[in-house]
DNA sequence: ACATTAAGTGATT
DNA sequence: AATCACTTAATGT
């Protein structure tokens, strides 16, 4: 066993030993490779075909939808243990992606030729489900954002957005600025400065330049 | 000290 | 809730 093989065997056996069959990790390490992806780099964009799925082991990919030019859209994050499902589709139609995903912590993933999952999908049971679970909480994630969008007004859209950004980075303190949550929930600056003010000042967050605190709600 | 970037605010739609 | 047109505060060089 090469080296390469070695580190892809360890890393699965870290966070994905109790979800894929023996059998199906052997295949993984065969056609799989490791590889790490900075903050900031974009994944996949929109209409661009993908290649490759990853299985995520660390950090965080932001995915979002762009409507027009500089109006985006942020519809869940994914993280440790999960893929994108919705890339997954994508690769067995060979249809090009609706989605845009940016890493957004820098990444560590093993990353699967795509000609291998559909045929993984009819031999491992344990694939099958892992794809339909991953698909299933990615619907749920895309029907809190449709209720988000439709029902909530912007100071609640604003309040999930930190908390759900909190539960993500398993870190209260973000750094970010509010241009950022702007552009992420398509909202502008402004807006967002004062909902942020208000938040401060009913004590669920502490806020200060390019850092927010985040005191209750998750 | 100066320039740049982030955040705060009143008025208007 | 968004936009404009500023002001003020924080940070980097």
């Amino acid at each position: 066993m090469n080296n390469q093989e070695a580190i892809i065997r360890e890393k699965l056996s870290h966070y994905y030993a109790n979800v894929f069959e023996e059998e199906l990790i052997d295949e993984i390490v065969r056609v799989g490779y490791f590889d790490k992806i900075k903050s900031g780099k974009l994944m996949i964009d929109i209409g661009e075909n993908m290649t490759h799925i990853p299985l995520i082991l660390d950090g965080v990919i932001k995915v979002s939808r762009q409507e027009k030019e500089g109006e985006e859209l942020v519809l869940y994050f994914l993280e440790r243990g999960d893929t994108c499902a919705i890339s997954f589709v994508n690769c067995i139609n060979r249809k090009k992606s609706i989605l845009r995903g940016i890493v957004e912590q820098d990444m560590e993933a093993i990353f699967l030729p795509v000609e291998y999952i559909d045929n993984w999908l009819a031999k491992f049971k344990t694939w099958r489900y892992f794809i339909i679970d991953s698909y299933h909480y990615r619907l749920i994630e895309m029907v809190e954002s449709i209720d988000s969008l439709a029902f909530m007004k912007m100071n609640e859209r604003l309040m999930k957005y930190l908390t759900d950004k909190v539960k993500i980075t398993k870190d209260v303190n973000l750094e970010i600025t509010h241009q950022e949550i702007a552009n992420d929930l398509n909202s502008s600056r402004v807006v967002i400065t004062r909902l942020i003010k208000e938040l401060h000042n009913k004590g669920k967050i502490v806020a200060s330049r390019n850092k927010i605190r985040v005191l209750e709600g998750f």
